[in-house]
DNA sequence: CAACCTATGTCAGAATCCTGACATGAGTCA
DNA sequence: TGACTCATGTCAGGATTCTGACATAGGTTG
């Protein structure tokens, strides 16, 4: 075994590719996303109030893969540049449910076109078959990789 | 729900999934890693040394999806920790091949291990044919966005 | 050889995102 | 009712990565 434990192959990792293929993902999003003077968070958190209005901070942190604070500072950003706004109080909880404003729509529409043309061109070598076996191939990963709960003391 | 092209439809985008599942990967990277002390650039940096040794600090960078800069800080620490080398002066040009020290060998072999427990998980859910049909379309996907080099329609 | 282009290593400053910490609101349980 | 637990919003500080800039080495073209 001592051949066989020698590494991973990078070659032959699904892991790897992943990375490589989301890192090349983000690369073209953002390329086509500059012009509009937005980034990949900041797209994503439009994109999500669209089809979910009135989803809190903590949800689109969730739904954009990145932290409460992270997501926290940008819904300020966007809501003092009038793209969306949130209730000064919590109707229930301390939740604040957000949702776009026509500006923020706007903003949103532009951005969902140019993000539309890197996914169709991420897509257009593939037949509709592979599409589909890729996403339950994805989804599974995401399944194996996310169900078993972290354990709370792995680490003592 | 008439209209297409209201927005890219998150529960059934490709897109979103391969950052869904990157991100969980990442994540369960370095909750393995984390006890180790390393990071998953440091990790990749490593395991890229072990399988191509002799690489140079922009190749390193370009295989862990980095900037050169990053990983130009991440070797100097390396190289103050006696984990890896690099000649005082270039052979040829100015690339310094850097190498593996039997220390970050060792450090190497510690990580290996745990990530591949966690690509092993990854790939627990899915057959062999499974898992080649998502290695090419992940191929594909990244062809098909870095083939077509950039249009340097930045000037548009 | 000279001019030009590309790739590389490196330093410095800025942007981005994260960890830590605190207070509030709601549900659970005795 | 009171204590405990969990999720949320938010502020502050720190870690990581990136963009910008500069000098050097090698190849190409005339």
């Amino acid at each position: 075994m001592s051949q066989g434990d020698a590494g991973i192959d990078l070659n032959t990792s699904l892991g790897y590719l992943l990375k490589e293929a989301s890192s090349a993902l983000r690369a073209a999003m953002e390329e086509v996303l500059r012009p509009l003077g937005m980034g990949v968070t900041h797209y994503a958190c439009l994109e999500l109030l669209a089809q979910r209005p009135g989803l809190s901070n903590s949800e689109l942190a969730r739904g954009a893969f990145v932290t409460r604070q992270t997501m926290n500072v940008l819904l300020q950003n966007l809501e003092r540049e009038g793209y969306v706004t949130r209730p000064a109080e919590a109707p229930v909880g301390k939740a604040l449910p957000t949702r776009l404003t026509p500006s923020g729509r706007r903003s949103l529409d532009q951005a969902t076109a140019a993000v539309r043309s890197v996914e169709v061109r991420m897509l257009s070598g593939m037949t509709e078959a592979e599409r589909s076996t890729a996403f339950h191939a994805l989804k599974s990963m995401i399944h194996s990789l996310t169900s078993p709960p972290p354990p709370p003391s792995g680490r003592g």
